[in-house]
DNA sequence: CGGAATCCAAGATGATACTG
DNA sequence: CAGTATCATCTTGGATTCCG
């Protein structure tokens, strides 16, 4: 329940037929700055709020409790211009903006929900370890 | 305190990337908090270090570019007191901590560890939208 | 309605020094 | 070695106002 330790050690890597993974933890690597967008506060609940379809900036404000519209925003901006979000801006008054995943959006955000539905799932496993802790 | 947990049923997974989300919107779901840990900017670098095995303080310093001492510090107490990570403090001197996940952040790594390997498999297609992008 | 612009508070982060 | 304490700085996030 715990070899993995020192069963196989630091430097051993066991990820035989998987990736190589490594640079992430290098700070010029510019994964760094995707996974920044993608796991940002509110950019994890925005990918997740998108996969179940389009939405306008309002929709999204709505269902994302407690983002403000600068946040909402910005955080649009940053997964717009990695590639995760379209926009879509209908010249109408008033105005008409639909937000939603491109096909690579939908296939990160996958991993994200995969993510918080972990989590939502075992959030009483969770509060109960924290609890021990103090 | 909230109850949350039972509401959504520990069995009721039956859809695949449609389980019945939405309380991680709620701005005052615990879920938030521990999304925000996981998901934080090094939270994500250490829980998936720690994939591959023990490390030491100095280990993680090392290997995560760019994290200074305080935030390496902050961010293992985040983890340990979700439940994420174990810490072990010989009394020995010099002092000698190790850190090693427990069974269930051995689980959550498992997909924070699925996403930036997600990642970093397409960072060059994720630059070339930027690019179009500007 | 969908933002951009501005101001401000709070928290995150970093560099350095210090200690058990 | 594994931190903590301190101070300075940068970023986040929120509230408000304004505009096409």
């Amino acid at each position: 329940m715990k070899s993995n330790s020192e069963s196989m050690g630091v430097g051993s890597h066991r990820l035989s037929s998987r990736i190589r993974r490594g640079d992430v933890f290098s700070e010029d690597c510019p994964s760094r700055g995707v996974l920044l967008h993608a796991t940002s506060r509110w950019g994890v609940l925005v990918l997740v709020a998108l996969v179940e379809g389009m939405h306008r900036f309002s929709d999204l404000r709505r269902k994302i409790t407690g983002i403000s519209e600068k946040m909402l925003a910005k955080t649009l901006r940053d997964l717009e211009s990695d590639g995760f979000v379209l926009r879509v801006a209908k010249p109408v008054v008033p105005p008409h903006v639909e937000y939603s995943l491109t096909p690579m959006g939908l296939e990160i955000s996958g991993h994200v929900a995969e993510l918080a539905d972990w989590i939502e799932l075992n959030i009483p496993k969770i509060l109960k370890a924290r609890e021990r802790g103090r």
